[in-house]
DNA sequence: ATTTATGCAAATAGTTTGCACACGT
DNA sequence: ACGTGTGCAAACTATTTGCATAAAT
C-alpha cells in the first residue's frame, strides 16, 4: 500500500501495476507536462513493461478522475498536435509556451480569471473549462 | 478577375481556380468557423470539383499568408482533435465553444489583451501568438 | 514553354480498439 | 473464481505527401 494508492481507490479505479507506476511517474516527475509517448520511453527503460495503449487509457481515466490534466498545444508549427499531460493540483494555471525552445512556463493572473467570468456571464454562459495558452519567444533587449 | 484575386495576386498566390472558389466560398459563408472537411462537402455538393488535399494545401498557404486563421478547438469531449479555419479580419478576437452545442462566440477583451503582454514582459518574453478558448455552457437561471 | 498546382491514392502520426490472457480482489 | 485491466497488433482519423497530369502565366 504505497504512494498513490489511496488516490487511485478514491478515484474508484483498481489499484494495479501500470496505475501507480504511471502515477507515480508523474509525481516525480522533473519535468511537468508529459506526452504519452514521454511516459511510455522513460517506464519502459526503467524496466517497467507498460504497452502504449496502457498508457492512453490510463491517462484517459486519471484525467476523467481529475488526478491529471490534458493540454493539446497546437505548437504553431502545424505539425500534428499531440497531446501532453500534468498532475492535476489545486491552484490552476495558465500556459505560456515558447515557440523557438519548446520550454512551458506556468502562470496565474487573478485579474484575467476575473474577466473571463464577467465575459461569459455577459453572454449568459457559465464557464466549464478554458485554455489560455501564450506562444512566446525570447525577448530580445534591443 | 473577379472577387478574391486581388488579395490572392497580393499573397503571392497563383490565381487558381480552386484558391479563387475556397477564397470566396470562406467570404460568403454563413458559418465562420469551418473545417477542411466542411469546405470539401459544401464545394463539391456545389458542383466544383477540388480534392480534400487541395482544401488542406490552400488552407495552409492562406493562413501563411495571414488570410484565415486556424484553430485547434479541443472540445473537451477527448474525440480527435480537428482544425478549423475562419477567414481573417484586422480585429482580433478568442473564443468561446458551448460544449453542449458546439456553438462558437467571438469575443475580445482589452483588458485581458493588457495583461497577457504584462505577463509575458515580466517573464522576459515577447508573444507571437496566443489562443485563449473557454468552454462553457447556457447558465440555468435557477 | 515552363513552372506551379491539382487530384488521386498511398503514407504518416497520434491515438483508439478488439481480443485473448493476466492480474487484483 | 470473477470481473476488470493489459499487451499486442490491427483499426481509425485527420492530415500530409509522391507522382503523373492539368493549369496558369
Amino acid at each position: 500500500m504505497s504512494k498513490g494508492t489511496k488516490e487511485l481507490r478514491e478515484a474508484g479505479l483498481k489499484v494495479t501495476q501500470p496505475r501507480v507506476t504511471i502515477l507515480r511517474f508523474l509525481e516525480q516527475a522533473q519535468q511537468k507536462h508529459l506526452t504519452a509517448d514521454d511516459i511510455y520511453r522513460h517506464l519502459n527503460e526503467d524496466g517497467a513493461d507498460i504497452g502504449l495503449a496502457t498508457i492512453y487509457r490510463v491517462l484517459a481515466q486519471f484525467e476523467a478522475a481529475q488526478l491529471i490534466h490534458k493540454h493539446v498545444f497546437d505548437d504553431g508549427s502545424g505539425r500534428p498536435a499531440q497531446a501532453c499531460y500534468e498532475l492535476a493540483v489545486d491552484d490552476h494555471h495558465d500556459h505560456m509556451v515558447c515557440v523557438e525552445t519548446g520550454e512551458v512556463v506556468e502562470f496565474y493572473d487573478p485579474a484575467i480569471e476575473a474577466r473571463q467570468e464577467e465575459i461569459a456571464k455577459a453572454h449568459g454562459y457559465e464557464i466549464v473549462d478554458h485554455a489560455l495558452v501564450m506562444y512566446v519567444r525570447k525577448r530580445t533587449q534591443s
